[in-house]
DNA sequence: CGAGAATAGGACATCAATGTCTCAAAATTC
DNA sequence: GAATTTTGAGACATTGATGTCCTATTCTCG
């Protein structure tokens, strides 16, 4: 036929297990890709994709290789924020067993995927369908069990009510992801600051 | 000229103080518009105009006759908003000397017109320009000194930050005006049941 | 270096929301 | 009931976001 005698592989977006598949540079970008998402999205949901593939220092036409169309790309970016957010609380808790080092840990870690926790919870009405039923309870269950036991040591205000630390916990994670993002707060100081401030206000003198 | 012999005036929107010389017809068709604003907007900011006017139960015509273009209708709800706000504060106070009496009336008050606080306050990003300064701190000083007071007359626990109290005010003002939107509460009992709700569990034994 | 892998960039079609305009019909007022 | 006011409905142009496709260029790794 007509076609042109050197090769003409355009290297097509993969499958649904892409991911696992995938080699290092593809993995990274579509880190890049995710980490865009987060952050972007975690301040505005309505924040174009074009933004998004300029946040992740991508072109559109690579953002679109990896994610065909928009709801696969939040798909994947609420699957990448539940499992960093899982997976920083685990490795808080492992820290030891006082209730005030894992309380310390939890929150510095939190506040490393700010992002992610803006993301999913700052809109109650964004990801309604995955909150129903006793998951929200759940997913604050682990928190809810240290902050009383760090309550019990001595090692957190008592005369507050366990939601009213959590509370701050979460405020003191949203105001240090804002200010990251601002570039108000440079990341690599935004657990020590957030933990001195939760610490300061709540901590037993 | 060509021109047809019979009347061709079609009714143009007015001018700027539009609402002032307006008669009670287009009042009402005015109030409409903006109510359904509020009510959609504090659910979802991404609305379409084709949203608000059928939740006004106006013609998308009707609906830019009067906001000629989407920013306009924003200005004037986040104006009726504030108004709305303002005015009840200003109901509540006036309701007696009390404080255990004003904080229900506030609270009865601001249950009222929850739409309008949702849509002001929900996204601190939405109307970021105008809670700069001092203002935020402001919109929240008589509630907190009401508080406050109603604290140091035994009304209210005083075992917790008044912060938490003002927090949980708003958290039950947000529960029932949701409630009312999704109708699975009605609006005359929403003052009565957010009362009981935030006396029930903040109120001294 | 050279082949294969990946990306950038842009042309293009599509779609939904916005905004403009016109006319007919309904409602209000006198 | 006639004049005036107001609304509803729809046609239309515009715009911005989305999604597809093609090609040249860059990167990576043996």
């Amino acid at each position: 036929m007509s076609q042109n005698s050197t090769r003409m592989f355009y290297y097509e977006p993969r499958g649904y297990d892409a991911a696992m598949t995938e080699t290092g540079i593809r993995q990274r970008t579509r880190k890049a890709i995710l980490d865009g998402a987060l952050s972007v999205w975690a301040r505005d949901f309505t924040a174009t994709l074009h933004d998004i593939a300029d946040a992740a220092e991508v072109s559109r036409s690579t953002l679109h290789r990896y994610f065909p169309d928009r709801q696969s790309l939040v798909d994947a970016a609420k699957d990448a924020a539940i499992a960093a957010l899982e997976e920083s609380g685990v490795r808080a808790v492992s820290s030891g067993s006082d209730a005030a080092d894992q309380l310390d840990a939890m929150l510095r870690a939190t506040v490393d995927v700010g992002n992610a926790v803006i993301f999913l919870f700052f809109d109650p009405n964004r990801f309604a369908d995955i909150w129903e039923g006793d998951d929200a309870e759940d997913a604050h269950s682990e928190l809810r069990e240290i902050v009383t036991r760090a309550q019990a040591d001595g090692a957190v205000a008592a005369d507050v009510a366990p939601d009213w630390v959590i509370n701050m916990f979460y405020a003191v994670v949203y105001t240090a992801a804002e200010s990251v993002n601002d570039g108000a707060l440079p990341r690599h100081r935004a657990g020590e600051v957030a933990s001195r401030t939760f610490f300061g206000g709540l901590g037993a003198r």
